[in-house]
DNA sequence: GCCAACGTTGGC
DNA sequence: GCCAACGTTGGC
């Protein structure tokens, strides 16, 4: 079983947006090494949510993967930001994986802290100017990281 | 096939 | 707003 980070601006999509969804479609992803790590999930794994541009920006719960190599709709979609006019019903370019959400963190686990525990060879989310939104996370940092979490009220 | 220009992500 | 990193595009 492999873990996985997702980022997400939570200006434009937040754990408490997937919190009341409970399931999502996590479409609109546009790099192809961030597709090719989607498509390698297993249903039942590990997925760790990451608030990016935000303040502050860090890991602020758990989802689960449900199924991957769905068509992603808006690659089709003239009025979506991410509509790929070379992308075609017949030949699809972007799929994605459907997520669940399993829990919110009490409180965020926070870059800083991120850094301070790993270093950029160990866990490429720490490495600076890094820009993969979809990324895996070494069983050896997965475990670091769950027992950090902070503690509910 | 090379590489310069450009665009995007994301931290600070 | 600035900058680092790095993917993509297009001219040749």
């Amino acid at each position: 079983m492999a873990t996985w980070l997702m980022k997400s601006e939570p200006s434009a999509y937040s754990i408490s947006d997937l919190a009341r969804e409970t399931i999502t479609l996590w479409d609109g992803i546009r790099n192809y090494q961030a597709r090719n790590h989607m498509r390698t999930m297993q249903p039942g794994e590990l997925v760790f949510f990451y608030h990016s541009n935000a303040r502050p920006t860090g890991i602020v719960g758990e989802m689960e993967v449900i199924e991957t190599g769905v068509i992603d709709p808006s690659q089709f979609d003239t009025t979506s930001p991410y509509f790929d006019p070379a992308s075609s019903p017949e030949r699809p370019r972007w799929d994605c994986a459907r997520l669940r959400h399993r829990r919110t963190y009490p409180g965020i686990i926070d870059l800083p802290t991120l850094r301070e525990t790993f270093t950029p060879e160990e866990f490429i989310l720490v490495r600076r100017g890094n820009r993969l939104s979809v990324l895996p996370v070494p069983d050896s940092v997965a475990e670091r990281i769950l027992a950090m979490i902070p503690a509910g009220a």
